[in-house]
DNA sequence: CAGGTGACTCTTT
DNA sequence: GAAAGAGCCACCT
């Protein structure tokens, strides 16, 4: 990982920088491996902001593999029902990722849960 | 300045 | 084991 910088205060002009250290974070995450929306809030410097990581994804997601970002159950939770298309695609990538996913299409985060090195 | 919202998560019933 | 409620932080109105 890239060095990681005092996230204590955050600029007026960081918040923005905030986001964007989201998708540094997503970027990270290696292929065939999957995290947590509060794993990479906690990894960007926002230990509990789980949504935060949610809406950065909502806003910018197509310039990251949010693909690779599920919900702490294994599972897309609300995405299908807001994006069944876009839960479809995340759904064929991890396949293709070879990341098994289960009957209930949760994935096994013991197994293909991203461990920051 | 204050209130409401949400692609989440945790604890309790 | 599943469902419901409260908590959390940043953003928008």
């Amino acid at each position: 990982m890239a060095s990681n910088r005092q996230a204590t205060r955050a600029d007026a002009s960081g918040v923005a920088a905030l986001y964007q250290r989201i998708y540094a974070v997503i970027r990270t995450i290696p292929r065939g491996r999957v995290a947590t929306y509060g794993q990479v809030a906690e990894l960007a410097g926002i230990p509990g902001g789980a949504r935060i990581s949610a809406a950065a994804l909502k806003v910018g997601g197509g310039q990251v593999p949010w693909h690779r970002v599920v919900g702490k159950r294994g599972m897309f939770g609300r995405i299908a029902i807001l994006d069944p298309v876009g839960a479809a695609t995340q759904r064929a990538r991890l396949t293709r990722e070879r990341v098994a996913i289960d009957d209930r299409g949760a994935i096994d985060l013991r197994v293909f849960g991203w461990l920051p090195i």
